[in-house]
DNA sequence: TTTTGAAGTCTCTCC
DNA sequence: GACTTCAAAA
């Protein structure tokens, strides 16, 4: 999708590449774009704010870059997410021609994994290596947690997610643990010699377990680069040019990682943009940009100012909402789109009414001519869209969800990966474990022992089959016997037929999922879409560390297969969203304590980075933003709701100023809905009458 | 002793 | 809806 507007500008792919001093694709842009495509000779630091055309420069760079003699494999492309990397090969591809296709591109998470299945074997990591997704790793952790015995003395004793969080962000910040427990866990200090035992308790059972975690493939790739000078000349010397997108979001041990790669030659550029920054909680931090030309000695900085995506009423609107952050390094946006209607700040009774205003003016537009696919809607986390959801879908208006990682995450869809995972590595526990649990008659005791036995036997292809186990589990045991050794039947090396091993092991699981839920359909369906993913897999192995490293954006997204054809609306969170954009934007619930989350508030810095989320989210938006947020949004999950009736804190009267206020009717809704008249009838009394109770 | 079901608790963002 | 905790059942 490009940066400016199609009626504006003709698209790149209109534009013939040619190969000469100026190519001529460089006309569309404007002096700083143009600087920022074509600056040779010293490292380069992109300062660009949204909607400024950010990925087109990058984009025409690298062009320029294979047009000026650097072979395209020589050039790594490092983006936020796998779809980010997608879109800007393609459009190389489209300006270069098919040679673009060679740029190596992909996430610090996905580089780091390829690289370390080659030369992780040099420096002691075996090459078969399975890669934990975050579950994962705090399901070890909480092996380690519950072998210490400090967790059944103390009921205030760290949860397995904070252990694994603190590790994450020890690794991920450089913080010491003694530190991150003052600033962010006081309560949890005196244990600070139970944590430190606890970690290396992790630490050893990957090793032992042949496991590595997200954490891990950063710090091995740091490790590789600055400790060990022959690995890190290979590696460095892979590529010629290293351009990073999404520079903000980047953490202390990924500038260590860049220093290692680009830290001799120089040759390489950076983008970013530090009122955008929203991943402060995986450590992220702005200092990456702030201290860049310190660390690049001789950096140029070239600043894009020039928006080209929204209106001037959008942003307006968004500058000023952003103005009001307390720390700020670059310069207001201008605009040359001029015209077009404010922003609309939409009152609506409840969440119902919201979603009826969002769905009815979705059908409206779609009428005026805009394409769903044109269309987003917005909000600050993933399960606030249900209730539109159900509404989309009794409408019949399809949707993509992006953000979460329901799909991988949903514990029908982990039971049966954990049994590819077994037959990957044997060594698995934390997926025996699982597996173990689901069968009937076998408990907590009786997975340990099965473990146990199986460590014993060196965990041998047969060690599970000779485990005695107790009468009430010999069922059990000896169906889960028979379905292991069917599935390794076919297991040959060579073996690509990871949708037969799932089709295998739903043979057995599906029962027992048809026995756990009265509605099975939709868990049976991701099943199915769990088979179809990974058809496209030539191994297991592939697969495995693929949906660990990239994982489906939503089930929509996998049903549909090929959607970028599709007129489909977009339901993202506003994570998810960055780097996008739409002619339509809404942003749901924009209610304190939803937007900013109730819990960011009471830190000043988390406070901050909600108020940039809410700008990057508003700033999606090229020609109708609608801001929405019930009056009265109860949280009816719990027993005791509270009522959140307040507009979020963000939109204060100077940006309410800059947008169009709305308030819904009350028509639209029946009288009797907003207060039910009293009534003599009681319905307890009237079913004991008629099951004479 | 071990498993299982019921009741109670809390729910963010992502590689 | 998923996870933990606690008590009853096998």
């Amino acid at each position: 999708m490009p940066d400016v507007p199609r009626v504006y500008h003709p698209r790149d792919r209109d534009i013939p590449a040619r190969s000469e001093h100026a190519p001529d694709h460089l006309d569309g842009l404007n002096p700083e774009q143009r600087a920022g495509a074509t600056a040779m000779g010293s490292p380069l630091l992109i300062v660009a704010g949204a909607g400024t055309g950010k990925t087109r420069t990058l984009v025409h760079r690298v062009a320029y870059l294979i047009e000026s003699g650097t072979r395209p494999e020589r050039i790594l492309l490092l983006t936020f997410t796998r779809r980010a990397a997608q879109e800007m090969l393609s459009r190389v591809e489209r300006l270069v021609g098919a040679q673009g296709r060679h740029v190596q591109g992909g996430t610090f998470h996905g580089t780091a994994h390829r690289l370390l299945r080659t030369f992780g074997p040099a420096a002691g990591l075996a090459s078969d290596f399975s890669i934990m997704d975050q579950a994962d790793a705090e399901d070890l952790m909480q092996v380690g947690r519950a072998h210490s015995g400090v967790a059944a003395k103390n009921k205030r004793f760290p949860k397995k997610e904070t252990l694994h969080y603190l590790y994450s962000r020890h690794v991920n910040t450089e913080k010491s643990l003694h530190h991150l427990l003052h600033e962010e866990y006081p309560n949890f200090v005196e244990y600070e010699e139970e944590i430190a035992k606890i970690w290396a308790d992790y630490t050893g059972r990957k090793s032992d377990r042949n496991l590595v975690d997200y954490d891990d493939l950063l710090l091995f790739w740091t490790l590789l680069l600055e400790q060990a000078p022959d690995l890190a000349a290979r590696i460095s010397g892979l590529w010629d040019h290293v351009l990073v997108d999404e520079y903000q979001d980047t953490n202390a041990l990924q500038s260590r990682i860049l220093r290692g790669l680009a830290g001799a030659h120089g040759r390489i550029t950076v983008v970013g943009d530090d009122a955008q920054s929203i991943y402060a909680f995986r450590g992220a931090t702005i200092r990456n940009i702030l201290d860049f030309p310190g660390q690049f000695p001789g950096t140029r900085v070239v600043t894009l100012e020039q928006n080209y995506r929204s209106t001037a009423p959008i942003l307006e609107c968004t500058n000023t909402l952003i103005s009001r952050a307390r720390e700020r390094y670059t310069k207001e946006l201008r605009t040359a789109r001029e015209g077009g209607e404010k922003p609309w700040l939409v009152a609506a009774r409840d969440e119902a009414q919201q979603t009826r205003f969002v769905a009815d003016r979705i059908l409206e537009l779609h009428e005026e001519g805009i394409p769903l696919r044109e269309m987003a809607v917005l909000f600050r986390a993933g399960y606030m869209s249900a209730d539109l959801e159900i509404e989309l879908a009794r409408r019949k208006i399809p949707f993509d969800k992006w953000g979460g990682l329901r799909f991988l995450e949903a514990a029908h869809v982990k039971d049966v990966l954990a049994f590819l995972r077994i037959l990957e590595n044997p060594r698995d526990e934390v997926s025996w474990y699982r597996i173990l649990m689901l069968m009937p008659g076998i408990g907590e005791q009786t997975a340990r022992a099965a473990i146990g036995s199986m460590a014993d036997m060196a965990w041998t292809s047969g060690a599970f089959g000779r485990f005695a186990p107790p009468p009430r589990a010999r069922n059990a045991h000896a169906s889960l016997v028979q379905l292991l050794e069917l599935l390794r039947v076919g297991a040959a090396p060579d073996d690509s037929q990871v949708s037969r091993d799932i089709a295998r092991v739903r043979q057995m699981y599906d029962s027992l999922l048809r026995e756990k839920y009265d509605r099975p359909e939709p868990r049976l369906a991701d099943l199915d879409q769990l088979q179809v993913i990974a058809a496209g897999y030539p191994s297991r192995q592939a697969f495995l560390s693929a949906i660990a490293l990239e994982p489906p954006s939503g089930t929509q997204d996998l049903a549909s297969g090929a959607d970028e054809e599709d007129d489909v609306l977009v339901l993202s969170t506003a994570h998810s969203a960055k780097g996008r954009e739409w002619d339509v934007v809404f942003l749901i619930w924009a209610v304190d304590g939803y937007f900013p989350m109730a819990r960011a508030l009471g830190d000043a810095d988390e406070e901050e980075e909600e108020r940039r989320l809410m700008y990057v989210a508003t700033t999606r938006a090229r020609n109708h933003l609608f801001v929405t947020y019930p009056l009265q949004a109860y949280n009816t999950r719990r027993g005791a709701d509270y009522t959140l009736d307040q507009l979020s804190r963000f939109l204060d009267r100077g940006v309410r100023d800059t947008m169009e206020r709305v308030a819904l009717g009350e028509n639209d809704v029946p009288a009797a809905e907003l207060a039910p008249p009293p009534t003599t009838v009681d319905l307890r009394a009237l079913l004991r009458g008629r099951f004479g109770a």
